[in-house]
DNA sequence: TTAGTTAGTGAGTGATAGCTAACTAATGAG
DNA sequence: CTCATTAGTTAGCTATCACTCACTAACTAA
């Protein structure tokens, strides 16, 4: 049996309960089913994480820095509004397809009612993403890219909203399609609706 | 001790399922705690539930009556394809304030793993009330109320992302604000963008 | 009044939850 | 090669899970 450094054990950790999160409910999840699936004896977790709350603690920050990342690689790479908006977006999703139990983790007990860390992070998180969202509507409605009856707050609300329906459609139904796919089809949509010209190159 | 006839004593255990699913969580609810707001011994419970499992589909069921119903209705009170769509969403926001274990029964792994049955129904019911809003999207653009370039399907769609973009806001937020106020203000919105003339009485 | 039905109880099942204490063995610095 | 450090184990703790069994007491129809 190898033995591991403390920091990528830890890692290794957080990213099986992940995994596990969607598999078995972040609810229903058990620190042996983690120790198991890690290959260790479940006493081991807790040499990692003083408690179980502790584990949700670090997962929430796992995601709350790849989100970021993720976020700030899409402006970096877009420069006009639209272009902008839409990485954004298909960051999310894309996100959300990697790690699919995020969603049930917002519905979780352990976020929900226990673990008040976790959701003031999850809740921070979303704020931020919506900040982000408005930024960009503000810039194109000040670029005459949107309607201007459209308050870019509100707008954010509605393009997170395509985010989160996409998101419940495809764990009820199985995960019958591929989100990044279908959500792409659904933003042009909704930009369109906000006034978006969709003149420039769309791939496929 | 009062004895309640069985059928009288399965909706009360169901009306509190419901109430203690929002309050500690579908997949950290016990059959004990059920008991004990009813007023029964733990084993009581099993008397009108053969396993709890029963017991979540006798929950899907109640939601479903009660969803069908307030859709009827909404639909019988409104004439105007516009009216029909706002009292069809206000109808499910409604529920959704009034039963808000709802969408944290989606996410639970009760219904996304082990109960094929209860994720049959909430599955059909959503498929249900998207077809009712493609409907009236459909008669609203033959009368010329949306624009022709909007599909009905996708208009359902972005429709129904909005109720669970909403819901999770709401939840994640603490449930700071009224539902179906932010509802019908986001709706007016979305509504708009779709080409629905926001012309005639609002009330309010 | 009696007798059958049935809602509900008390005690207990095995399984498993999170977590702790005492111990072992792999590691890395001197 | 040593020796302190530390990742990991074994055994066991209390609590609680869904569920069962044998029984009782309230209701109801004859």
């Amino acid at each position: 049996m190898p033995r591991k450094s403390a920091p990528s054990r830890k890692a290794e950790i957080v990213a099986v309960t992940l995994r596990l999160a969607d598999e078995l409910g972040p609810d229903r999840l058990t620190t042996q089913a983690i120790a198991d699936a890690v290959g260790l004896t479940q006493p081991a977790i807790f040499r990692h994480f003083p408690t179980k709350q502790a584990l949700w603690q670090a997962v929430g920050e796992a995601i709350d820095d790849r989100m970021t990342e993720s976020w700030t690689a899409a402006l970096a790479d877009n420069a006009a509004p639209r272009d902008r908006l839409v990485a954004l977006i298909l960051a999310q999703l894309g996100h959300i397809e990697r790690t699919p139990a995020i969603p049930a983790i917002l519905h979780s007990r352990e976020l929900q009612g226990e673990n008040a860390e976790l959701r003031q992070r999850f809740g921070a998180l979303m704020a931020r993403f919506l900040d982000l969202l408005a930024a960009e509507l503000a810039r194109a409605r000040a670029a005459g890219l949107v309607r201007r009856t459209l308050d870019p707050a509100d707008g954010a609300l509605l393009l997170v909203s395509l985010v989160q329906g996409l998101a419940i459609r495809w764990s009820l139904g199985a995960r019958g399609f591929a989100l990044g796919v279908e959500g792409r089809r659904l933003l042009d949509i909704q930009l369109a609706l906000m006034g978006f010209p969709d003149a420039h190159g769309r791939d496929g």
